[in-house]
DNA sequence: CGGTATCCCAAGCGATACTG
DNA sequence: CAGTATCGCTTGGGATACCG
């Protein structure tokens, strides 16, 4: 059955930018380069765990890049890569319907 | 600043319809009407607990409604709402999204 | 600065049994 | 058929401490 790979595809796509913090993450890097320290500044809530964790993951899945600079103190800068870029159009999406329902919500509470 | 949010727009939808269930089950509701248990048979693997739970969910946050037969047996039917029918867009983009990232994933593997 | 390592907790989820 | 109720577990995530 078709549903089955539409399904599939959507899980997909949830495995890879879903979660706590990925999609968090994602929103700040769709607009440059950022040092783990200012992600850290951005996204207070957030563990240095966690933080390191999902970067980690997003990078494998060929999201973001990571650049280390070797010198003291250390900088690292994260990014999107080319492909990565791809998944905007999903963040964009995912935006303006969460902006609207939040109206929703609003209006009738 | 602008991106909060932004991030904030993001985890509303994701709360709305993320999570392990929720978007499998819109996946066929968005095809039409399914009862409980047309549901239950082409999502082997959840339980009726889960399914009934994040039924009542979609139902309260308005994306589903749910049709009650007062008949024996029972039936109910579950279906989009005028207003579910919008996320049908995310659901659309997350399956581009992911079904070219799975093409990805083959093709480096 | 940019991480790991370790331990711990709670929510989300699953299995099973029961019901109108 | 379409659910609830109960219990138990897994796993994602948090707190804290430490390191190159």
């Amino acid at each position: 059955m078709g549903d089955q790979e539409f399904k599939n595809a959507v899980k997909t796509t949830l495995k890879t930018i879903g979660g706590k913090w990925k999609p968090v993450i994602l929103c700040f890097l769709k607009e440059g380069v950022m040092r783990f320290s200012e992600l850290k500044r951005e996204i207070p809530e957030i563990t240095e765990k966690m933080l390191a964790q999902q970067l980690r993951e997003l990078e494998q899945d060929g999201i973001i890049s990571r650049k280390v600079y070797p010198q003291v103190p250390p900088k690292v800068e994260y990014s999107l890569t080319e492909y990565g870029q791809t998944i905007q159009e999903v963040l964009d999406v995912m935006y303006k319907w969460g902006r609207q329902h939040q109206k929703r919500i609003r209006e009738k509470a």
